[in-house]
RNA sequence: GGAGAGGUACCCGAGUGGCCAAAGGGAACAGACUGUAAAUCUGUCAGCUUACGCUUUCGGAGGUUCGAAUCCUCCCCUCUCCA
């Protein structure tokens, strides 16, 4: 089960930032099993793909037979971390934060193998909750120089806009969880984004000042597309992993439309997929890197959503864009069907209509503002004006356009707004 | 507490009494071209309205005026310098 070349792996993959000590860290890989954390703030009752990179990080180590706590930061999400915030947070009542943390727990279960403690799920509020305010001084606040933490670029930025006291303890708070998993679970490296760079090597410092024992730091890199965006930003908001908030199908479609010059990064970090055969997409273009996307799509989908819902969000994808052929040495680990993928396009969005609604004529932009497919009716006018609405594959050119049954094809009406967002009436 | 600067639509930012639903840029959306990519060009981008037009908007509340993002009063917030 253990394997000792784990750090090569992340290297190789682009996992890795920053890290400390390099040389150390990957003998204590190689030795054998290691203890590692990774923090979450349950901020929100979904993980989205910002936090996916920290996920597969996780999620690659544990593959090679290390020992992963995924430390769900409820205690530290009361505080909020100032790292790049350019504004104080909002904070959470103590309830929300325990509802989501739930909810984050049920969805890790996905990524990592929790049986017979072979994974960790742990809240920092055990500890942080019940925190002597004079004892945590005393004992931890005592080894944290404030002119060094103000010469963090962190803080610096902070210092511009305001920075209030309850967010500059972030860091010790973090330092202290880091010191508490080292403590309890042996705990010896903990990952996270590039911008919790200092917030990790505080903990680091303070396992070395209190336990004198090396303790590691990694970081990944902050994740932004090609084209300069931030992850996981669409139409519709954040790509959450939850289907209810974001669906299946949707999120391949996330993953389907990434432009070209990020597929091979992101098959690396975002599938399982070995890296042998990930290189030979770097050099790919036009038709065959537009398969390699669609695998990637597969396989993210797989990941977050099972094998089930990959196919079906391909046989979508299929029926609503022309399937195409995967060959067949592409990617060959890949589980994604091969040869020509029959369209079927039931994980398209859809809402559903009755007979007698329709019956009413009611108004296309009506309709359309109603599912929240447009901002408005305007929009939706604009839209139609513009040539952007399609029904059942024809373009719409009457702003007026009413429903009507003539339009019921196969128990259904089908939506289309611009080249890519579907959405079928389903009529009953 | 004192002195100064500032708060404009998703973001940046121009606008100092009517021609301002508010320049310009970015983001976003649509169309063309394509490969469900990128780049490019075009259009759209507060709400309601087929339209004429109406309603709401320039930190908040009042006021002056025929007319206010623009002038006055009070308040709130941010930043800089001083305490």
């Amino acid at each position: 089960m253990f394997r000792n070349d784990v750090y090569a792996e992340l290297n190789r993959r682009g996992f890795i930032q920053q890290v400390t000590e390099p040389e150390k860290l990957q003998q204590l890989l190689q030795a054998g099993p290691v203890t590692y954390y990774v923090g979450i703030d349950p901020t929100a009752d979904s993980l989205h793909v910002g936090h996916l990179m920290a996920i597969m990080g996780m999620m690659q180590m544990q593959r090679y037979g290390h020992r992963p706590i995924a430390i769900i930061g409820s205690g530290t999400a009361m505080v909020g971390d100032p790292s790049g915030k350019t504004e104080m947070r909002q904070m959470l009542s103590r309830e929300q934060i325990v509802a989501n943390s739930r909810k984050i727990k049920t969805q890790l279960q996905r990524y990592l193998d929790f049986s017979d403690g072979k994974a960790l799920m742990v809240d920092n509020y055990d500890w942080l909750g019940t925190l002597n305010y004079i004892d945590f001084l005393r004992d931890i606040g005592r080894y944290f120089s404030v002119n060094r933490m103000l010469t963090y670029e962190a803080y610096k930025q902070r210092l511009e806009r305001g920075l209030s006291f309850i967010e500059f303890n972030y860091q010790l708070l973090q330092a202290y969880d880091f010191l508490m998993l080292y403590k309890r679970y042996g705990c010896r490296l903990q990952m996270g984004g590039d911008d919790q760079w200092a917030n990790i090597l505080a903990g680091v410092d303070l396992i070395r000042r209190i336990e004198e024992q090396d303790a590691f730091c990694l970081t990944f890199p902050l994740l932004t597309t090609a084209s300069g965006q931030k992850m996981g930003k669409t139409v519709s908001g954040a790509v959450w992993l939850d289907a209810d908030k974001f669906s299946p199908y949707d999120y391949y479609q996330y993953w389907v439309n990434s432009d070209d010059r990020d597929v091979a990064r992101f098959l690396a970090f975002f599938t399982l997929l070995p890296m042998e055969e990930i290189e030979a997409v770097k050099c790919m273009q036009g038709a065959e890197l537009n398969a390699a996307k669609a695998i990637l799509a597969f396989e993210a989908t797989k990941l977050t959503h099972g094998e089930a819902a990959a196919q079906e969000a391909m046989a979508a994808a299929s029926a609503a864009f022309g399937g195409r052929a995967l060959p067949a040495d592409l990617l060959a680990s890949s589980s994604a069907p091969r040869g020509q993928v029959k369209g079927d396009d039931a994980a398209v969005p859809f809402s559903v209509m009755t007979m007698a609604e329709i019956a009413r004529a009611p108004r296309l932009v009506d309709v359309l503002a109603e599912l929240k497919l447009v901002g408005s009716k305007g929009d939706a006018r604009r839209l139609i004006q513009g040539g952007g609405v399609y029904l059942n594959q024809g373009r719409v050119d009457d702003i007026n356009l009413c429903l009507a049954a003539e339009q019921v094809q196969e128990g259904r009406i089908v939506l289309r707004l611009g080249k890519k967002r579907h959405h079928h009436l389903l009529v009953q």
